[in-house]
DNA sequence: ATGGTTTTTACTGCGTC
DNA sequence: GACGCGGTAAAAACCAT
């Protein structure tokens, strides 16, 4: 208990500066008298000299009287608070369960009968509403990565449908919007062959990685959705542009990524990793030296990787054994 | 949970500018 | 002396079982 000590002189400090400024402000800035509080007339004026210090102050209390507790029930309008828990703030309407009317008495079976198909009818729109809702700030928010990420339309598009299809299945119970709609463009991406690497959507995403990949994995299962292992060659594009570097070494990188396929050396290595490697390599071919922690740094693979693949990828293009 | 594979981290030595 | 590069060992991450 080596803390307690230091917290008291924390809440302390805390007490004496709020007095301080409390007594601050207690005070007359002309003669230094004290102020008194006039509500009635909205007023904070000096005792001493009566200059009126503020005006104007908003009156917390009721507007009206109540001269008694039946009165008071009747004038209050208050009711319960707005929650930001429900989709709806708790304002949509809720059919009560008993079958009575507002005075308590029990109703005929016709009425029953029709407060039962009441109910279910509510019900129905009222779902309907939410998922409404969930899709709307779900497709927001597809948005928002998307455009962060530098995604095209046709990605968004099939980020939306999937995330749709996983509404329809009702396999967000359990899961973040947030979550859901990662995921959702994180398949998306690769789908359309414009991938984007887990880390950046890591980024983007207010999500952490944990739940990002597990929700996807989950929705993948699921939705049954085919996603190929991402192609090397598909970030080869992307990290040349970011290097500036020039058409010559972006193509004889794919060359070098297909050389290795059909070599079938790519199995199980990180396809990040392999574009790296291969743009690494054909700058080196092609006498437009960047350096490996260079490539590392835009495609956030470490250099180790960029050294052990490129190896790889000479020895596969030269024919020598590895 | 476990074991095998891949990637990363951290450290070292070498050559060059 | 800083930088780029190569290599290694151990730790961490990942994946299928």
């Amino acid at each position: 208990m080596s803390e307690s000590p230091s917290r008291t002189r924390i809440s302390e400090r805390a007490e004496n500066e709020r007095v301080s400024e409390e007594t601050a402000e207690d005070v007359c800035p002309e003669c230094d008298g004290n102020l008194i509080n006039d509500a009635e007339h909205g007023e904070t004026v000096c005792k001493e000299c009566g200059l009126v210090v503020e005006e104007d102050e908003i009156d917390p209390g009721p507007e009206w009287r109540a001269f008694d507790a039946g009165e008071r029930d009747q004038k209050s309008r208050v009711g319960a608070p707005t929650t930001n828990m429900m989709h709806d703030k708790g304002l949509s309407t809720n059919i009560g369960w008993q079958n009575k009317d507002g005075y308590g008495n029990a109703l005929s079976s016709r009425q029953r009968e029709k407060m039962q198909r009441l109910r279910t009818w509510n019900e129905r729109f009222r779902t309907r509403d939410s998922k409404e809702r969930n899709l709307k700030q779900a497709l927001g928010e597809i948005d928002r990565m998307a455009s962060a990420l530098g995604l095209p339309e046709n990605v968004r598009e099939t980020a939306s449908v999937i995330y749709r299809r996983a509404l329809e299945e009702d396999l967000l119970p359990g899961r973040s919007i947030e979550g859901v709609a990662t995921a959702s463009l994180y398949a998306a991406a690769r789908q359309v062959g414009n991938p984007r690497s887990l880390d950046e959507l890591d980024a983007v995403s207010r999500v952490d990685r944990m739940e990002l990949t597990r929700t996807y994995r989950y929705i993948v299962r699921e939705l049954e959705l085919e996603v190929q292992p991402a192609d090397p060659k598909s970030y080869v594009p992307r990290f040349t542009s970011e290097l500036n570097l020039t058409e010559e070494v972006e193509r004889r990188a794919r060359e070098l990524l297909d050389h290795a396929r059909s070599e079938g050396m790519i199995s199980g290595k990180s396809p990040v990793g392999l574009a790296a490697a291969a743009i690494y390599a054909a700058s080196l071919l092609t006498n437009q030296k960047v350096t490996q922690s260079q490539v590392g740094d835009v495609a956030d693979v470490s250099e180790v990787t960029i050294r052990n693949r490129y190896h790889e990828l000479l020895d596969a293009d030269t024919g020598v054994p590895a």
